[in-house]
DNA sequence: CGGAACTGGTTTGCGTCACGTACTACCTCG
DNA sequence: CGAGGTAGTACGTGACGCAAACCAGTTCCG
């Protein structure tokens, strides 16, 4: 028997459901040897290309944790750095076709766990939560 | 002005907000030179007092993590490792004054923070995420 | 043109955090 | 008592993260 939780604040509700989702990641990272940091470096570079400071700006990063973390995913395959055309200072960061492929594989794998998460509710209450984290997101 | 982002999906959303709210521990745990792993182990200390085995349970790290994460709260004078009186090997491990004080302070903090995430909200809305968010963790 | 100021990245040094392995001390059970 | 399990610690390794120093291109301005 289940018993009902006693209610909880709105902070503690965010902040629960924040470690959980982080959970699921660093799982679904750790099937691959990732950690959530290279997971939200491929996710950054999913859509563009980048330079090592721009990168560090999504993730909140100073510009000397970018050098190991860019070097790391290098090493690994996953990751490009080549000199930019305009900027004779400046490295452009890409997915390798192994680090592309990496990429899709994890984000479903992501997809299933984070979707497992939200698998009590209903497709009415999916929505609404989607809606309303958007709001947030979007503050 | 502000564009209308694209819908997100229900994983995007949440990964998303869980960053958000990651950071904004991060950022209120930094103002006292704190971590967020250190903030959970206080949050996991506040109402009980237990030993390294249960803690890391708690926070999903093997036990071997637990000595260094205990040891540096206890450097600080947040926490204190006693001898636990009905079993020679264990340890228990509670909260010194410091340690509370500390820790309703940075739940005061962390609490504005995470509350000005949802200052787009109504009150409405609000009380509906809290409701889904507790859905999905006593999922 | 030429130097000053700036900027993108890297290096170095330090501390946190997490793990696995090995080891000690202490239960518990037969 | 002895075997085996359990709670913690010690140690080495590696990923992170930051700050400060440093380099090499860029830009600005006289």
């Amino acid at each position: 028997m289940t018993a009902d939780e006693p209610p909880l604040s709105t902070v503690d509700a965010l902040v629960q459901l924040s470690f959980l989702v982080q959970r699921a990641l660093a799982e679904a990272g750790a099937e691959h040897g990732l950690s959530v940091v290279q997971i939200r470096l491929l996710g950054v570079l999913r859509d563009r290309t980048a330079g090592m400071l721009e990168i560090g700006g999504h993730l909140g990063l100073d510009k000397s944790s970018m050098t190991g973390l860019v070097s790391r995913a290098e090493k690994r395959g996953l990751v490009r750095r080549s000199p930019s055309p305009h900027d004779g200072r400046a490295v452009l960061v890409s997915l390798t076709d192994e680090g592309r492929r990496l990429t899709e594989q994890g984000a479903e794998q992501i997809g299933r766990r984070v979707a497992a998460l939200t698998a009590g509710l209903t497709e009415a209450q999916r929505t609404e939560l989607t809606r309303l984290a958007g709001a947030v997101i979007n503050g």
